[in-house]
DNA sequence: GCGTCAGCCATACGGTGTATGGCTATGGAA
DNA sequence: TTCCATAGCCATACACCGTATGGCTGACGC
């Protein structure tokens, strides 16, 4: 099947969304670009495109991917604070991890919007418990995630202050405000 | 002084940024580019950096102006809660009038970092009213502010419902969580 | 009259995404 | 074994981008 000249096995999907992800990571998605991915896979520019539609399915593909890939806390029976506090955690813990790839997301979140996703279920489950209505859920789904969205944006791009301890308690400061402020419809 | 060949009058940094806005109100922030905007002035696309460092440059501009230009509610004596919704009301109405610029500016958070800037001033006196501590304006100013701007952002990037009752009331819901985490600090 | 300089522009460089079409080697069919 | 469809790859080209460089023009102060 023609393998590349210049490489012996051929190209995967899995190879180029791997490589991408790593160049974003370093560069941001606005510094990556197509032949900068050909060139590090040592490749033509115009192979990557018998693998990805385009560059912008290309990075979808990889948002989508990250979104799947997170670890969810589970059910444990604790209190509805307790739960989405570690939800929060583990959202916040998988965007420090790509901050470029997220910052990017939070401008296009029509790439997150499935809502099959595991994260939105598990937001709904722990909604539920904080006694929010069930008409409520996609509204109050919707809104938290912007907040939350906003603030991880914030802190990503530097707009928090940088010591880790500060960023520590802002991080309190918004978890505390939203559950407060959730905690208004047991009331 | 050597005005354009094929215009009578000098350019402005005025003209130059009005009609950038507009043109990135037309097309989004992606889609502008210098060459166009010369185009649209007709002009010579290097005329435009004797007027302007960058086109980075040219966009924070516009971006500081138009963050100056939001007329904000003064304190009129009403309890604070009702302020801190006339003052999301303010925000909302400025950013939804500029969507592409709010959404480009939620990406690049410095150039509204300012804070002696009006916006902040009026958040602090809000927060202050609310009993959040003094050592804590800044900190929830901040968290206040990325939720904010993940709301509009949400909405403006259509994550949100496009019919204006339920944008309404996605916005209540907001305001709600907000308003009674808030009120957390007075307890 | 002359120098200075603001304002403007032509050209060029190195970058971008990707359309088009052609090459090659492999798998299956005959 | 031969043949061919096709998967995989790539060279070229097009239209765009931001902007460095350097030169032109004409108004102004002296």
């Amino acid at each position: 099947m023609a393998v590349s000249a210049r490489r012996g096995a051929p190209l995967t999907l899995e190879e180029i969304t791997t490589t991408a992800l790593r160049l974003m990571d370093e560069g941001g998605v606005e510094g990556f670009s197509m032949r900068k991915l050909a060139g590090e896979l040592n490749v033509n520019p115009m192979s990557l495109y018998h693998h990805v539609e385009s560059k912008e399915a290309l990075i979808a593909l990889i948002c989508a991917t990250a979104a799947r890939r997170m670890d969810l806390p589970p059910d444990d029976g604790s209190p509805w604070q307790q739960q989405l506090r570690a939800l929060a955690l583990a959202y916040h813990r998988h965007v420090v991890a790509h901050p470029a790839l997220w910052s990017y997301l939070h401008s296009n979140p029509e790439l997150i919007a499935d809502r099959k996703l595991e994260i939105w279920q598990t937001l709904y489950r722990i909604l539920r418990q904080a006694g929010v209505p069930e008409a409520e859920l996609r509204r109050t789904s919707d809104v938290l995630h912007a907040f939350v969205t906003g603030f991880v944006v914030a802190e990503t791009q530097g707009h928090l202050p940088a010591e880790p301890e500060e960023i520590e308690r802002d991080f309190d400061t918004a978890i505390h405000l939203i559950i407060h402020g959730l905690a208004s419809f047991t009331g």
